[in-house]
DNA sequence: CTGTTAGCGCTTTCAC
DNA sequence: GTGAAAGCGCTAACAG
């Protein structure tokens, strides 16, 4: 998708541009009719005033003033008609879509439905249409989708657990589209930002495993590029810092998924004197330490404690009952809308925001004292 | 979002419109400047040509003839201004905005996110955009959507387990809006559409269960109104038609969540003599049943066999291991996606066609020989 | 208060 | 092969 000025279809199959003129597509059949749709104009004739005064009463919040009648007339039209106004002829005169974009990592991950689903929700709710991308959180295709939302001039973007901003925010900002990160922050506040408190729950998972009696503790912590990540290492390293040496107390980095998890766990347990209980980052990579427990043959949490981050859905399940910190990732989702939202409309903060949620600790079955 | 021809502000904050005239809008502020855009003609005077034929450069896979030294000025003033065709202008004209629409009843419920990832990936991959609606499993709000996707132009619209569809499908079929139906199949074959066997795939997982000895098996369905459950319940009934009467067999009628299953589950086991299998129309009602056998002090599968449909993420997890037909989700999206293009690009048969992927069972931990 | 007049950026006949 | 002109449906000054 680099060149995106090619040919009609722009956008062709992610396929080779193969040699020089290739002319493969076939856009040409059908020709779109259907029932002739119904414009300003024919409002307009109807009610016997001209277009622009229909523009007006449309546009009324604006702030016109029009007669009573002239404004009963047009209602009338409008209704008998089912006229809808135009979305894109609208959007090409006022360049402003009542749109917004939404961009994730992947979706398949258990940390996001509630999340997108809240935002869905929220724009929805607000006459707003939603346009999804997901990066597959590659740095790379982040951009490529944020320059196709700003060609398709939404008119804002929710930026869902960024890796890193730089490139993103900059090429929204200099087109005037509006920004908001939810659940991951950067280490500046470039935008608007709704995240929650990682610090706080991570010392609170590591504190509620201490209590417990634990003293041999890990920590399986995403990439700690990643803020959030690195805050819940942190709140890991300032609860445990007074327990013995780094040997008790051992700590991996993984890719934030199931596999991640499961393989950063194997490696830490399949050792001489494994720790009683492990700290996660997050809830998948926990669920993911709970599968290599099960290979390596031992039991949570008679063998090992497990703790995560998120409180994604499948942890309430008995079988499961995970041990979290609820992330509140729909509360999250809303707040990061309304936010956004605000700033399309012109209000909001001369300076970005940012709001950080609590955390609270979810204690379930998958944490115990140590044998 | 009833009456959609309200004023510029459709869609405005959810809070009441106030007293009849207010004016709390103030969309005024700032005017979206930024750089300014560069258009074609911009690039055709660069090139030194008109508009027109940059435009049919653009085109060009429309089987326009040019000199080649013209296209490669073209190409050239393109690739400087870094120029990217403006889509809603394009989608003004010519009636096509190359986006696709995506509605779900609730992203949220465990057997979506594959589906709706495996879609977004393949629009995207053909250079579309996505547009996702929720329907919250309302057909009103669901038609909702779809019209508001219908006034946006978009140029086909996936629907992922609608409920119903005259409404809708009439609706778009009128405006000449492409349709492809995803993973629940209606009644009539009125449109494209993909689906896994769900015949089949009930059969197989309740022969699992009778090879295994069980004879009072239990069915939690979901509403009969849906073809694929009715299917699963049709499955069931064909594999245990020999056994014993109705008393062995008892079935029930769910919501499609954890909720509705668990509800089920403990009303079909506490009885006097309670069935040792059952089997669920979907993994997420079966995810239900594991919490209601977990309420009931029951263990699984010692004391009951539990066995799901859908083949979820999570059924995998040890504590889970969830016996289940595999409805293949990324694959079920991928070829709606596949078709619903097709039809878009102008090819496509005349009649609707069915894909009906096979389905395959799963065997786990949760199912076992009665006692 | 309402109408006139220009566009927004692109496509599309129809000439040349 | 390329250009001129009209128009997609709407908004936005500016008059009156």
């Amino acid at each position: 998708m680099r060149d995106d000025a090619k040919p009609s279809d722009d956008g062709a199959p992610a396929a080779g541009d193969g040699p020089a003129g290739d002319g493969e597509v076939r856009r040409s059949g059908r020709v779109r009719t259907g029932p002739a749709r119904v414009t300003i104009k024919d409002v307009a004739e109807r009610a016997g005033v001209t277009k622009a005064t229909v523009s007006k009463y449309l546009n009324r919040a604006h702030g016109y003033a029009m007669a009573p009648s002239t404004r009963e007339r047009i209602r009338a039209a409008i209704q008998d008609l089912d006229f809808q106004p135009n979305p894109l002829a609208r959007g090409l005169t006022r360049s402003a879509t009542t749109t917004i974009g939404l961009v994730v990592a992947d979706i398949r991950s258990q940390f996001y439905p509630e999340l997108v689903h809240s935002i869905q929700v929220a724009t929805e709710g607000a006459g707003y249409t939603l346009v999804l991308g997901s990066s597959g959180d590659d740095p790379a295709r982040e951009l490529d989708i944020v320059r196709s939302m700003a060609h398709r001039r939404v008119d804002g973007v929710v930026l869902v657990a960024v890796r890193s901003a730089s490139d993103n925010i900059e090429y929204l900002r200099q087109r005037g589209i509006q920004i908001v990160l939810a659940s991951r922050d950067l280490p500046e506040l470039v935008a608007d930002t709704v995240v929650v408190d990682s610090l706080a729950g991570a010392r609170a998972a590591v504190r509620h495993l201490r209590d417990l009696g634990h003293r041999r503790i890990a920590h399986v912590g995403g990439e700690l590029t990643v803020k959030p990540f690195a805050d819940r290492r942190r709140g890991f390293e300032l609860e445990t810092a007074d327990l013995a040496g780094r040997a008790e107390l051992p700590a991996a980095t993984a890719a934030s998924t199931i596999e991640g998890g499961r393989a950063a766990t194997r490696g830490l347990l399949d050792v001489e004197r494994p720790p009683t209980a492990i700290f996660f980052a997050t809830d998948t990579m926990a669920l993911g330490g709970l599968m290599a427990c099960a290979d390596l043959g031992l039991e949570v949490p008679r063998d090992v404690s497990i703790a995560g981050f998120d409180n994604v859905t499948v942890g309430e399940l008995p079988g499961i009952g995970l041990t979290t910190v609820d992330s509140d990732a729909a509360r999250v989702g809303e707040q990061a809308t309304e936010l956004l939202l605000r700033r399309v409309l012109g209000s909001g903060d001369a300076d970005p925001v940012l709001i950080t949620r609590p955390a609270e600790l979810v204690v379930r079955t998958s944490t115990a004292p140590p044998r």
